[in-house]
DNA sequence: CACTGTTACTGGTACGTATTAGGAAGATCC
DNA sequence: GGATCTTCCTAATACGTACCAGTAACAGTG
């Protein structure tokens, strides 16, 4: 049947069979058959053999003539499957998948995984994303220098966040949170909130100030002058949330953390010091809620569109690659969740 | 700074700036540093030129001549995101990430999203999976075309879970089903039962096989000669749960079926002809229970190793890529689940 | 019959890498 | 001072494909 040795049929194999040139053979595999310059009794010939043989093209050779490889890189800082963040990452990765699959890329897993034992970007002063056309990049704990090493050898890339490089060229989708928060707090504002707190999670990560930058524009564009600005770390407790609402706080914006721990926090100091939400106090949530949640509930606040991010960093990252554009920014607006969590604040007696 | 044009650097690139020829460039980079042919001196320029220039080897260049990519493919015969079945698929990426990570190779994702479009295994006779040195192979509804076509180009495969193929030489790392079951029917007839009725798929797939050969070893090892065996779709109602037990089923063996349904729907009927789960009647899963129930429970039976299994995958391919086998075949115990869901068979009355 | 045009192909080369065979220069030995 | 051996390097080639330039054969035209 088969011959022993099991080399893989080539173009030339084709040709000796079909009595014709290694040429020929690629112009029948590649030309448009219906304005084709091979007749149709050749084109039959040659694709007989080609079936004979079970030919298929060799990708390699193809894409080696191409200067493309129709890969994708998609590059985590942290790892891509992390049991414990699955829902964070899952909807970037079926985003990145789907958006790369359509377009007609393979995608390249990377990972820094074992970055002590020289895994992260570059291995061995050797950048290792090479191996794709291009990168899509993912992730809350970057290696700055790392960035700025990509950017500087400008190596397409594209960053699904927002992220900020002292070279300033780094493309990048994002979401929106400035945008958002404001809105969240015009929200609050309009069911008489005047005294607003706003729990952060206390790092200067790109996301963190367009929140909080958001937070001071919509303050000022609501008028509402009073704010407290906390940053907690741990001790959340009933006594310090029943402290707050002593003090006239009626509203409580919660920036979301990589476990959520100031959310569960806060409704855990809520139920134990029986303030009811959004009876006593209203809260906001700047963006998705902890769905691992023991008790899990419907979060006002906006939602973060992670997968339509991951779909336009690849759609972007394609469009560099065809040199479409040279560097860009875009922001996608989050959606605002209803929720029930918040309530028209309560007339102080 | 960069140059303007951006052309990928090349081993000539190199060989020019640090004055030497491609071929040395060559040898600088894959020849074995410690008893090198290659002087310190000349092997530091070259470095330098590769840092400097930063180089990185064309993937489908270096596997056109048959050299090593150190990319693994993971190929799914269905997205590798699918929202609905993460929990499934979970386990297995992990385990081919993890393994793949830490034997320093990366992974290049490959999905058969768009079949219709042509972007199977074969898009348009190129058989995709070349660019990568390897690859594991994942899905229920598999292409045996595909399979059978790969096999026979013989590119170095490995199946997680067993496949057949009419060829015969499909490597695969499968969880012993057929052992598992066989257990799980002793441990039943341990406890008095000595009718069992096995709810199956109906599918003609492998897993299914092994389970029902090993569900009838069981029963004959453990001397149960009364039986029955069917194939429930969808109409597993309350009343004929009630009806096997009126015929002296004492305990019913499910197998998982991808949306779990049969499972769910027994648990339904028997909640709501008030059969009790274990008191009235065990039930034991050939599988791992379903996460996103309504109402999970701890069900007796065994679960799949997936994680294992996919490492154990990925540590074949290498095998099978460093010539160390030829073909192989793998399977893991499944280890057995207590539960709470089987109990001792009543006596009849 | 010389001409132009068309049809149906083929030769040759480039893509970037790995590898083999071998060459030039110097060192070592007698 | 030749012979032999090392050391360090290079030329050449192969991998499989795509595509350009070209050619041989033949048909049509005047």
């Amino acid at each position: 049947m088969n011959t022993q040795k099991r080399r893989k049929a080539t173009q030339i194999d084709i040709a000796r069979l079909a009595g014709v040139s290694q040429s020929t053979v690629s112009l029948v595999l590649n030309e448009d058959p219906s304005r084709s310059q091979i007749p149709a009794a050749t084109r039959e010939r040659v694709m007989d053999a080609v079936r004979e043989l079970g030919y298929t093209a060799n990708p390699a050779a193809r894409s080696l003539k191409g200067g493309r490889n129709r890969l994708l890189g998609l590059y985590t800082f942290e790892t891509v499957f992390p049991l414990d963040q699955r829902d964070f990452y899952y909807p970037f990765l079926a985003g990145v998948e789907e958006e790369t699959a359509e377009r007609g890329y393979d995608l390249v897993l990377f990972t820094s995984a074992g970055y002590d034992q020289g895994r992260g970007v570059y291995a061995g002063d050797v950048n290792r994303l090479k191996v794709a056309d291009g990168c899509v990049l993912l992730g809350r704990h970057i290696r700055r220098d790392d960035l700025e090493r990509l950017v500087a050898e400008d190596f397409p890339v594209v960053f699904v966040g927002r992220r900020h490089v002292e070279g300033g060229a780094l493309s990048f989708v994002a979401a929106d949170y400035a945008a958002a928060t404001r809105d969240v707090v015009l929200r609050l504002a309009a069911l008489g909130h005047r005294r607003l707190l706003y729990l952060a999670a206390g790092d200067q990560s790109e996301p963190s100030q367009d929140r909080a930058s958001g937070y001071q524009e919509g303050l000022a564009e609501a008028g509402v002058t009073s704010d407290e600005r906390i940053i907690e770390p741990d001790g959340l407790t009933a006594d310090r949330l029943v402290g707050w609402l002593a003090d006239g706080v009626t509203a409580i914006v919660v920036e979301p953390t990589e476990d959520d721990r100031v959310a569960v926090a806060l409704q855990e100091a809520a139920a134990s010091a029986r303030v009811g939400i959004p009876e006593d106090v209203s809260v906001a949530l700047l963006g998705d809620p902890p769905t691992w949640s023991a008790s899990p509930r419907d979060w006002a606040g906006f939602s973060i569109p992670r997968t339509e991010m991951a779909r336009a960093a690849v759609d972007m990252l394609i469009n560099l690659l065809d040199g479409q554009a040279e560097q860009r920014t875009l922001f996608l607006p989050c959606p605002q969740v209803t929720g029930d969590s918040i309530a028209p604040a309560r007339v102080r007696p």
